[in-house]
DNA sequence: TCGGTGCTTTAATACGTATTAGAGATTCTA
DNA sequence: TAGAATCTCTAATACGTATTAAAGCACCGA
């Protein structure tokens, strides 16, 4: 009646009068499938049925060294509110992805994960499952290092560079989303643009400049000034320097700028606050365009302002990484690269130049 | 240097000079742990550590060991768009709760299993995770019977009953609920109260009449009227009985109706509908409470209106589910049953009677 | 010295599957 | 009709782990 253990092949086997190796062949469904007898095939599909059998995964992955599982790691945590909106993307294509192609997908919680243990905690986790897609902002080094000593497979959702090594990754094309946006507008008859960036020089943000450079270009338009603020400013300081920046503008007959977003849109908020000081009005004195989403939390979002600018195609780079991390699996013959378009958002912060 | 090969037990144990029994010992961290010598462990732990050492997820459960992992499997898909609403929260109540237990969570796509195939598909997959949360309402009956007879440990989210056996779940507690919700009209003064329901009767439904008559009760009210909207009815129909009703309520002098939501909500359009038409306002002339949550994409929400109601603590139910799995994993001593508390939605569509 | 007593380690085994070389049986070829 | 070719099937094995009974060892009391 009621078993307490599964059926097994060998149960099949003896109810069919074949060899474990017979039913195995049968319902693995391999390549040496079409060698058994139909009407051996019968009787063990018959058995099969009678006796409710189903495959052990457990089995057959330590059988073929693979679980039909790929893992996501995140670096933070997904899902605390503060993160929710801007991670949920991500993880919705990499789940719509990984199911598509059969698989299932192991979610890794990095939270609590304090000091790296071996075995229990740690980025050792990660090789139950078959390949990893990888997804968060701050990374430890060391466990990148671990991961690529070890050969396994991942991809990152988003650029990232390891001095001496290739990695594989999915990254939103800057360049292009910048050169469409400065297309836009000088579409609109912009002639003189200006460029505010974070300090930090990383690939995301050089990969912007040249865009920007290429969409100058594009409209033949010489180089233009770009200026930076400075990250850990104070609130004081950022508005005292806005405002000068925004005198400079508006002397040199500047009429659009473009604000690459930081990590806690500071600037934004801080230019939302100076324009209106200085009475200028945006879009009709100025028009604005944002690199990017402003941060989650960030006051880029806090202002309400629905700003001109491309947005991430987060679930389209979900989505990349898996497609990007199953070729891995199949021949892992060397990192891989894609880049994703980003799209543009209509807002309110663009208008023609006065 | 970078193996091709993952190592094994086996490989630690050659290093380390000592047996792979030893190594299991040591990293399994198992009972009998500490009979290992602290020098011998070390050793262990030192090769293990300089190999990049991980446990075979498959093999421990082929094996019949722990994984620290807990499976999420959904009858349906929890993110396609017209879901993702509703299934998210008890998602991230379950996603949070296991990260808070240390343990990783493994989504298993239901995606495409379509039908129930003996080899690849089918419910045995979950047995890599250590236990399971069943999310969704069309449960294949088969697979749980599987489970059931194979003593696979998991938790419900949603009472669920299977004749013959005692299941494992956590359960909004409607009959409390319905009768916070009867309370709550009374105690702004009505005094008879109408209580519409579907046809179906399970046991979500039977809950909720139970706290209907115990607020009567309460209240000191004799029973009340209770009617059912047949549930596959057409709209035309469906009006048409509901129009019904309504002279009888207001010929009764009911002030206040209790509607539990449906699947599809048509009720709940219907009602509105119906009373605009006969020129009863509400909450003006008469008090809905909603017994639950309006479906997601169904006509409940779609009407805009905020319905009074109490809704699902699925995030609470999700974080329970986990916390009883955790349970059942440490004592198999039977099945864990767990009632969550309901949360109160202040909306606008109850007042004073008139 | 001998048997006993903790303490530490190991050999052996089972879990359920996929694969491969080859064994039997049957049919084809010359 | 012998030998080759073909068709079916099976025995044996490996995958990596956890568990258990027992082995080895040092130390102790008698």
């Amino acid at each position: 009646m009621s078993q307490r253990r599964r059926p097994t092949q060998v149960d099949i086997a003896r109810a069919a009068g074949v060899s474990q190796a017979t039913v195995s062949l049968v319902v693995s469904g391999g390549p040496a499938s079409g060698q058994v007898a139909e009407q051996t095939r019968r009787a063990v599909l018959d058995a099969a049925a009678e006796l409710g059998y189903t495959v052990n995964a457990a089995a057959r992955s330590l059988k073929g060294g693979r679980n039909r599982m790929l893992g996501l790691y995140t670096f933070e945590a997904v899902f605390p509110v503060d993160q929710r909106d801007f991670y949920f993307p991500f993880l919705l294509g990499v789940e719509e992805a990984t199911a598509e192609f059969g698989y299932d997908l192991l979610l890794f919680s990095s939270v609590g994960t304090g000091k790296r243990r071996i075995y229990s905690g740690g980025i050792n986790r990660l090789k139950v499952a078959d390949g990893c897609v990888l997804l968060g902002r701050h990374i430890d080094h060391a466990d990148l290092a671990d991961l690529v000593r070890e050969d396994f497979p991942f991809v990152f959702v988003g650029r990232r560079e390891l001095p001496g090594t290739e990695l594989s990754y999915v990254a939103p094309d800057y360049v292009g989303a910048t050169r469409d946006m400065v297309r836009r507008l000088t579409g609109v008859g912009h002639r003189r643009l200006a460029y505010l960036r974070p300090a930090d020089h990383q690939e995301p943000t050089r990969d912007r400049e040249d865009g920007f450079r290429a969409g100058l270009a594009d409209a033949g338009l010489p180089d233009q000034p770009i200026h930076e603020i400075p990250d850990d400013a104070d609130l004081a300081a950022t508005d005292a320097r806005l405002a000068a920046l925004l005198d400079e503008w508006l002397a040199d007959d500047v009429t659009a700028l473009l604000v690459e977003p930081s990590e806690d849109d500071q600037a934004i908020a801080a230019l939302e606050r100076v324009a209106t000081e200085a009475g200028v009005r945006i879009p009709d004195d100025l028009s604005v365009a944002l690199l990017g989403d402003p941060a989650p939390s960030g006051a880029g979002r806090a202002t309400g302002r629905n700003w001109t600018r491309f947005t991430l195609p987060r679930e389209d780079m979900g989505r990349a990484a898996v497609g990007l991390l199953l070729e891995l699996l199949e021949a892992d013959d060397g990192p891989r690269r894609l880049s994703v378009a980003c799209t543009a958002v209509d807002g309110d912060s663009v208008g023609r130049p006065r």
